[in-house]
DNA sequence: GATGAGCGT
């Protein structure tokens, strides 16, 4: 059992669990009565659920979910109860109790998704003890407020992964939660509190870091160290600024600029990017670390390959079986009268030798269609052509990977 | 070091 020795003062209760859950108007008389059931074993069965369940209380009907067509439980349940003490009293006492040896978790039913995709009042805690378990991250969060849901992340032998996730009511809950416990410890060891964040959102509060160094080019040539500095220093006290010369000092038109306050950097950027210079448009921004701005050329790089490759698509014939003799501007002259050719070429290998296959796109699919259909099995000096529309790398790998299994599978 | 998945008759 993990042992909790958080020293926090000011012990911050929130509302009681039913009333919050039940809302101002009991508009859901049943999202009092109705618990929802996670983490349930697959062989766990309804009768089970009911023997547990109605040890506590009256007990109106439980269901254990199952895929329609296989029969197969999805882990989840529910118990209904007559009354709301019941099943007030049933998620205290039942909530993190073992049943076939998996913990379960008790929550009242929300059906509508929108609370729990909306990530409010949710927060996220690491560096947590392995030993700590639901129950325990449940017991040391609830004085602040009403949990509508509470995990710790493991691997699939059930083992902590030493992080976990609290869903409180409302976001005051939380926030209390954070101030009091972030650096806390927890059987000895210091935990982060924070508010959860998806991984995008982590990105691009990431991004927003401060920054004192700025980043300018498409700056004309005449511009110099002594240019930017007049220009920046509007915004805040500058400790260097630089232009980036080649090696006959002919600068390569981007540079610089070095701000003694985060803040003024950032008002230079908000002012300045877009502005015309010399007839030029300056674009300005954070500088980037070397690693950063490698990072950011290579997803760029790989968006551009991706996009000439869709701009083919349809457009790209491939054509295979080519007779030795057949060059580019054979190949070209071969599919010319079907259409206007944007680019056309025989494959070689590295000595100049054919392939004998090759590509042809022209600038309509139309064209493309009419040429496949024309030119494929037609008799070129010796061969007949084999003409199809070109395919992507990767769905080419793919297809010989299942042409591959499916071969594989005749064979045993 | 780490930032989720789950809601029926």
């Amino acid at each position: 059992m993990a042992q909790i020795q958080v020293q926090h003062q000011g012990h911050v209760s929130g509302p009681s669990g039913v009333a919050a859950a039940a809302g101002a108007g009991g508009a859901n008389q049943f999202v009092t009565t109705s618990l929802y059931v996670g983490d349930l074993d697959f062989e766990v069965t309804d009768s089970q659920l009911y023997d547990l369940f109605n040890n506590v209380g009256q007990v109106v009907s439980v269901r254990v979910c199952r895929d329609l067509s296989t029969r197969r439980s999805l882990g989840y349940g529910y118990v209904n109860y007559s009354n709301p003490q019941d099943a007030a009293r049933a998620m205290e006492l039942l909530n993190f109790t073992p049943l076939n040896g998996k913990t379960i978790r008790v929550m009242y039913s929300h059906r509508d998704p929108s609370i729990r995709r909306s990530g409010s009042a949710n927060i996220f805690i690491k560096n947590l003890d392995k030993a700590i378990d639901n129950k325990a991250l449940h017991d040391t969060f609830s004085s602040f407020g009403n949990i509508l849901s509470c995990k710790i992340a493991t691997d699939p032998s059930g083992q902590s992964k030493g992080y976990g996730f609290v869903q409180f009511d409302n976001e005051e809950s939380a926030q209390n939660a954070i101030d009091k416990l972030n650096g806390m410890l927890i059987n000895d060891k210091q935990v982060y509190v924070g508010q959860f964040l998806r991984k995008q959102e982590r990105d691009s509060a990431l991004n927003k870091t401060t920054f004192n160094n700025v980043y300018v080019k498409n700056l004309s040539e005449s511009t110099t160290e002594e240019d930017l500095t007049k220009i920046f220093g509007e915004y805040g006290p500058i400790t260097s600024a630089a232009v980036m010369r080649d090696g006959d000092g002919k600068s390569k038109c981007f540079g610089f600029v070095n701000f003694e306050n985060a803040d003024d950097a950032a008002n230079a950027v908000e002012a300045l990017n877009g502005k015309k210079n010399d007839d030029k448009e300056l674009y300005v921004g954070k500088a980037l670390k070397k690693s950063e701005r490698e990072l950011e050329l290579k997803s760029r790089f790989e968006q551009t390959a991706k996009e000439a490759v869709d701009k083919f698509q349809g457009l790209n014939l491939y054509v295979k079986n080519l007779d030795d003799s057949i060059d580019d501007d054979k190949l070209k002259e071969l599919f010319s009268e079907f259409g206007t050719i944007v680019s056309c070429k025989v494959m070689r290998d590295p000595s100049g030798i054919s392939r004998g296959s090759g590509f042809v796109a022209f600038s309509t699919s139309e064209e493309a269609s009419r040429a496949l259909g024309e030119m494929n099995g037609k008799m070129v000096v010796s061969k007949p052509l084999y003409v199809a529309l070109a395919q992507r790398k990767e769905e080419r790998r793919a297809k010989l990977q299942v042409s591959y299994n499916i071969g594989k599978n005749l064979l045993v």
